[in-house]
DNA sequence: CGTTGGATTGGCT
DNA sequence: GCCAATCCAACGC
């Protein structure tokens, strides 16, 4: 079992979305919920978005949904999509910038049996591999969104350990209509918990 | 106000 | 691989 670690600081949030999302591989994100055991994943998959990017939320200024994004770092921003899904972002880079970290894929580590429950699967790599099925996996809907990470309770982000430069690949996002030529989709490579899309080839130079 | 389509998923061909 | 499900934010009139 991996240890949560200590937890990220604000800092680690405060810098270019971009740079954040690699550095998120690895680590531990936890959900407490009353009266339900504690859960937590390991990030293997992440996505980076910035306000000049036109597959962003933020791309067209702030917005009711979007006023999270341009809120503080180390806060939660969730949105409703699809009529049914919800997907959580790690709100990055100084306040004011609208920029953000989807968190697209875990692997289960504690609490797997709630996460069956709340997904009505089995199979520990259906669980969290894809950023509605983390968000069900978890119980994280539109009240969760404006969480502070770093300080508050029902969520939080821990150290873990993080993923060598080496093993890290790089591709295009996912679901998204423009912006495609920024390859700002991290997963650890072979990992199995990777959501489903094309698997990462392209090796980051290390 | 009406329209459009979405940072997805699961089931079916 | 393809497509429907199902809300609602964003945008245009």
């Amino acid at each position: 079992m991996i240890r949560p670690g200590r937890r990220l600081p604000r800092w680690f949030f405060e810098r270019p979305s971009p740079e954040v999302a690699p550095d998120l591989l690895g680590r531990v994100l936890v959900r407490r919920l009353p009266d339900a055991a504690t859960l937590s994943v390991r990030i293997v998959e992440t996505e980076a978005y910035q306000e000049d990017d036109p597959a962003s939320h933020s791309y067209r200024g702030r917005t009711a949904r979007t006023e999270v994004m341009f809120g503080p770092p180390g806060r939660l921003y969730v949105y409703f999509t699809y009529g049914m899904h919800f997907c959580m972002n790690v709100v990055t880079g100084v306040e004011g910038e609208g920029s953000a970290v989807l968190l697209r894929a875990g692997e289960p580590l504690e609490g797997l049996d709630e996460m069956r429950m709340r997904r009505g699967v089995d199979d520990a790599r259906a669980l969290c591999s894809g950023p509605g099925r983390l968000c069900q996996a978890l119980g994280v809907t539109r009240t969760d969104n404006g969480t502070d990470l770093v300080a508050g309770n029902a969520l939080s982000l821990h150290a873990g350990m993080p993923v060598r430069p080496g093993d890290v690949a790089v591709t295009p996002r996912v679901g998204i209509r423009s912006g495609i030529e920024r390859p700002w989709r991290f997963v650890r490579v072979g990992d199995p918990f990777v959501s489903r899309g094309r698997p990462a080839r392209i090796a980051r130079p290390s």
